[in-house]
DNA sequence: ATAAGGAATCGAACCGTTTCGATTCCGAAT
DNA sequence: ATTCGGAATCGAAACGGTTCGATTCCTTAT
């Protein structure tokens, strides 16, 4: 592999002025900058990026950390990182969530080979984070809540409206009529699930059914979570008529289940959260609550420019919601 | 930011000693090691990755480049590469289509910031990466044929057996009892569908029944377009009982358009070729050709690995499929 | 007491760029 | 003829680590 050392030879040129023909072309006369390109063209120079980096002490580089890398969820989130960073030069890299300490996103971090990061996989805590962060490495973090007085000048929070989408399925069920409604909720340490139980359980406050009377049951956000929280309801015989899934996954399992018993959406409703692909295609089509993923990304991308660019202390940014009505929420005929 | 300098001078050392007692401490008396540990973990010192690199000529790092973020069908591929590129000590870091000729998966190779490559991504040509390709940055391929000699000593392919598996899936129908089938096939550029179709005919032609026979459509592997694909094969209005179809989400399409039409899978069977997770979802449930995704990211890994420690000219690798019965491709009731 | 050998530590070169300040060169202005 | 100014080019110092060979310092054998 050649080297700027090689093509200065070469040409007869120092190596300030093929470096000066890469970067700033207008500083060289004509003659010299076609014969040192010619050069670079027959000795296929390719500059090193590493040794750039160290130079000029930035990568071009931003890290996006997933948890996982699968589901269309995702997919949408990367594509609006990906827009706002080709416009701002830059080159996301995404690595799913590490378990090795010393590999993935956490060597990135430490190691200083990104400029920036969007940060979605929960596995990374704020403290690890807060200590990543700097100045010229200002982090966004997707869907958490940060302790309140800003942690780091340099950590920016961008989330979605948990709460409010929680509020709109409470509403949606009972605008349908289900008044007995109970909930399976994500683990503990999920905060966003902790958020859609509070704003579900407030719609249900305000139409004064009270938080005490609805059956909370704990999922692990997977559809055989969500199967076995709903078989444990049904087995406590309950007089419900629609369950609340703080994610679709769950609620897939729970349709499954009510499939198995031969239970109707028509007797128990049910409702999901995320909007992921499948729950357009399950039967009966999921209702849920959309995340606007796509949005998400451009949002973050865009806060981590403008963070990249020396803004400090940027404010947190909040999503919204919205209901995505299909069919396993049918309205309940009048009789209650 | 403190650099090893700071550690040095604060612990009383030389530069060389702090790097001894970061990469080889046994090398390092007890004493001086645990007062420059200290010091280092004071001043919150964490070495510079980008200056190890460039020193050490290599990165700990591979590129996956796949040619967009979305499906599960990525995830279990990359959960594959992550466990194999984790014993290896190795960091992936995963890559959107670059649309930018300046951003993205094409830096990452033409600038040598990375130590090996799994490419999926189509959209980047076979002598680009020949190009790219080095012995300190070789490649792996992932569902490609190679021109006849191998382009580059420093690139592996590992495929599919798209051919095996449209034959099993052109076996199928036949034992089912399909003896009128419709082909929708992939873009002409995608080889792997060209392949499909091709092993589909085999099965067909060994039990008598001439290709020519056999209605072809292209689709471009959308459901959008696999939906056209079908509306445009029902116009022509041919006795047909069953379509296969090149991917899982034309199939989707196709389901789509049958329901609308109130045809039964009784009638026209429908199968893929995939095995994305939602076919196990659609209603009726979708028979297809299971792609070994996550197999596939382990031996492409095991392979990238292989060829990082000098291995060359390493032969290619074909994975088989298998076949998933569903229940698209019901039993033909025996009258013709 | 001295030589030999091993452990601990160090100095300096090196990896491949960028960039700042200095130098050379040339034509224009005085 | 001399000075001046700008354009073109260059030399050398970074950037922050790793590593090789040399040096120092002990301990042990002679």
């Amino acid at each position: 592999m050649p080297t700027i050392r090689d093509v200065a030879r070469e040409a007869g040129v120092s190596i300030s002025t093929v470096s000066l023909v890469l970067r700033q072309p207008h500083r060289v006369s004509e003659g010299t900058r076609v014969r040192v390109q010619e050069v670079i063209k027959t000795l296929n120079f390719r500059p090193n990026g590493t040794a750039r980096d160290l130079r000029v002490r930035k990568s071009g580089t931003i890290g996006v950390f997933l948890r996982n890398l699968s589901g269309p969820y995702y997919s949408e989130l990367i594509g609006g990182i990906e827009q706002v960073a080709t416009s701002l030069r830059l080159t996301p890299i995404v690595c799913g969530r590490s378990v090795d300490e010393e590999q993935g996103s956490r060597r990135l971090l430490r190691e200083r080979r990104i400029d920036g990061a969007i940060v979605l996989d929960f596995g990374i805590t704020l403290s690890e984070l807060a200590e990543y962060s700097a100045p010229d490495l200002p982090i966004v973090v997707l869907n958490r809540t940060l302790p309140c007085p800003l942690a780091s000048a340099h950590i920016t929070v961008v989330k979605i409206d948990d709460d409010g989408g929680g509020y709109q399925a409470g509403k949606h069920f009972i605008d349908q009529g289900f008044l007995h409604p109970a909930v399976i909720t994500g683990p503990v340490e999920a905060e966003a699930s902790q958020a859609r139980q509070r704003g579900f359980f407030r719609a249900y406050a305000e139409h004064g059914i009270a938080s005490t009377g609805i059956l909370v049951i704990h999922g692990d956000f997977t559809e055989e979570g969500g199967a076995e929280a709903m078989a444990t309801i049904l087995n406590l015989n309950l007089a419900i008529d629609a369950v609340f899934s703080a994610n679709d996954q769950m609620a897939l399992g729970v349709l499954q289940v009510l499939a198995k018993h031969n239970i109707r959406v028509e007797q128990i409703a049910v409702m999901g959260f995320d909007d992921i692909s499948l729950a357009r295609y399950v039967q009966p089509a999921l209702t849920t609550v959309h995340q606007p993923m796509f949005e998400a990304g451009v949002t973050a991308m865009k806060l981590l420019g403008q963070a990249m660019m020396g803004e400090e202390r940027i404010p947190p940014r909040t999503l919204s919601t919205s209901l995505v009505i299909r069919s396993s929420t049918p309205k309940k005929s009048s009789s209650e």
